[in-house]
Order: C-alpha cells, then structure tokens, then sequence
DNA sequence: GTATCGATTTAGACAATGTCAAGATCGGAG
DNA sequence: CTCCGATCTTGACATTGTCTAAATCGATAC
C-alpha cells in the first residue's frame, strides 16, 4: 500500500480526498487505466469525484513526473504508474498491456539517424501472451 | 500518380469517386494523415464525400492492407502509406511524423521474452528533427 | 462563532473522434 | 423502364478530453 499523502506531498501538491483517491488506483491498481478506469475505481473510495477532477488530476501527477502517459491505445490515452524507461507489449486478442523491462532489448543504429535528435525512444510490440 | 481505379480493384473493391478520391489523398498526399485530413483533402476533388464515407474507405483500406493504421498520436488514429515494416519518428515540437527504415535499426533480445509471442514490433522515437 | 479569501471540486457545456442506422441514390440486369 | 443490390449521405449517438462558472472546502483573522 502506498502512501498516497507523503507521495503528493513530496510532489507539492495538496493532497485532498479525490487526489489520493486517483493516486492509489493508479499507482496500485494492475496495469495501465485509461482516465475512465481511473474514474470508475476512484469513485469506489470517493464516489463523488467528478471526471474533471480525475483529469485534472492525472495531468498533474504527469507533469511532475509521478505517473507516466502513454498513447498506445486507440481511443484513449493509458497511465502508466511505471516512470522507469521501458518497453511495451500489447496483447492483440485482450488489449492488456505488458511492460518490458529496459534492459531486456537493445536497440542498435540509433546514432546513424544523423537527422534527428532522439529524446526518448521505446519499442512497442504486439502478439499474443502465451499461456503457460 | 498512382492509379486510384486500378489499386482499387485490385483489392476487390468497387471503385466509385468517393473512393477513389480517399485512395488518392492517402497514397499521393505527404505523411500519415488522420480521417479528417482526408476528409479535408478528399472534399477538394469530391466535395460531397461524407464523413461516414471517408471512415468506412479507410478502414476497407487497412483491412485489405493497402494503408497501414498507427495510435502513436494523441487524440486521433494516424493512417500511412507505407506498408513495408519501418519505425517511426515524432517531432515533438511540430508533430510531424517521419519513417525510419526498417533496416536503421537492430533490435536485439527478443528472444529472451518466452511468455510472448511477437507478431510484429516498431521502435517509436521521440524529439526533435535537427535542421540542416 | 463568523466572515473572508484562495484553492479545489463539481456540473454541465463544448469540440473532436469514431460508429451506426435509416433513408436516398446510383448503376447494372432483365 | 423497373427492380435490386451496393454505395453514399445525413444525422444521431457514444466516448474522450477540455473548459468555465458556480459551489464547496479549509484555514486564517476578527
């Protein structure tokens, strides 16, 4: 269990009910919600947050670097409470997404791109989970 | 100029103006338009063409593999001209996409992820493109 | 206790993307 | 010409995301 109110704290930011109700379905909830799953969870611990707060809301924690944002989903953007630089895999038949860790690929010729200054980079993969 | 009415019936579809129009836009215009860039571009030659039309071509499009279909931009699903495999390149500033060649880049380790089985995967860059 | 002030939240309006259904339209076969 | 199937258009609809005005909340001052 996080501490929802020392994380926003330590990022400046009040924290107030709906905040650290959206804190803790991002950050312990499984995976990468979409702002509407974000929505749906909070409201089980606070079920009068509205939706421009958990936007509102998600926007901050992105721009200090809490959370991470993702458009790999058609339809809507994913957060991703996984700041570490890593990979992604998306599963064709579920649309669940799995993280890669860094380390695991490497990405080679990157420095032959003479016209381009790359800033960040991942690799996106998608296929099927195999089941084990 | 491609040949709209040829390429077309190539892939067993009915060439009619509207698609025709939506064929030429995607293959002759520059870069990974949206729907509604086409939309826009298609009402020059076809200035009735509807909103529903310009969907349901691109999407007959993609299914027969003509166009490829990408969600690596905010808000809108990218379509593009170029089927072969390559990666792609963001320009944060303008938005502007670019393609990487397939054979720019090297990725190494994806045989070490046994719980997945990849059936297609692209490196996604991110920054700026230098000015010459 | 109460008034006040700033920050936060809410509700609803709004725009954009994408899908869908019903009716109109088109083109070819008989 | 008529009919029929395919295609197109229009408009409705759902969803995502942003924005604004009004309500609410909390802390401080009196």
């Amino acid at each position: 269990m996080t501490d929802a109110i020392l994380i926003l704290r330590q990022c400046g930011i009040q924290p107030t009910p709906q905040r650290i109700a959206v804190v803790e379905c991002v950050l312990n909830g499984n995976g990468h919600p979409t702002a509407d799953d974000v929505l749906i969870s909070a409201r089980k611990t606070c079920p009068t947050v509205s939706r421009a707060t958990v936007y509102n809301t998600l926007n901050l924690l992105v721009e200090k670097g809490l959370i991470g944002m993702q458009t790999i989903r058609e339809g809507a953007v994913v957060f991703d409470p996984n700041v570490e630089k890593h990979h992604h895999f998306i599963d064709d038949d579920t649309g669940d997404i799995y993280d890669i860790p860094w380390d695991q690929l490497d990405v080679k010729g990157k420095d032959k791109l003479k016209d381009f200054e790359i800033l960040e980079f991942q690799v996106i993969m998608r296929g099927r989970r195999k089941k084990r």
